[in-house]
DNA sequence: ATAATATATGAAGATATGTTCATATATTCA
DNA sequence: TGAATATATGAACATATCTTCATATATTAT
């Protein structure tokens, strides 16, 4: 099995220093799955646009569910994932909870 | 139902505008499908880790595979899925396909 | 205290996704 | 031409995800 392993790709053995240098200063695993963990959170169109919209300022959940067009149970569902990731913060106001991003 | 809506978040009347401001210059609707879809693409731990990879140069799929500690076919199922969306090409060299991130 | 408003959450079902296995295709070499 | 190498792909299964429905919790107003 090594040894097959160590046959392929002969023909370009400058390709293996590449391959060397990659796992050299490759990321920690734990790094990228750290930011693929990102990615996934912002990969729903629901989540998104929550983003985008909290790009604007502070918003409160039944406003966020006008902008999105969702339901509130839908976006209630996608905030507490935002807030487990860090990505927004809520604050009780009132009756409401504003919703603003974590970070600046 | 209509004057429920109207009644809901008084106390924060400021607030509709902005939901209206957020309305009025918000992304289309498959704007935020495209930038979601791309980052549903990058939030698979495989294919970011390729994607990194080939930050740093074209590379094969076997060296693709060391590179990732994945399976041929699982890479290959997710070159695919990032050539699908235009994030990375393949050329032939030989035997091997080269990949290379897409644009610059 | 009760009703109304605002938000959160658990369960459940449909669909999407990642991974593996087996196999197909394409190229090179003998 | 046939064998070996390199990559691609379809099927199938397990798991993850999204959405909805029903309901719970929390705050305010009467």
């Amino acid at each position: 099995m090594k040894e097959i392993k160590e046959k392929v790709c002969e023909r370009e053995k400058e390709h293996a220093f590449a391959v060397q240098r990659v796992k050299e200063d490759i990321l920690l695993k734990s790094d990228v799955e750290n930011i693929s963990r990102i990615f996934h959170v912002l990969s729903d169109p629901n989540r998104l646009n929550i983003v985008i919209a909290l790009m604007k300022g502070e918003m409160c959940v039944y406003h966020l569910t006008e902008v999105c067009d969702a339901t509130q149970s839908n976006i209630s569902h996608q905030l507490r994932i935002l807030r487990d990731n860090n990505i927004v913060r809520a604050r009780r106001l009132g009756q409401n909870m504003e919703y603003s991003l974590a970070d600046e």
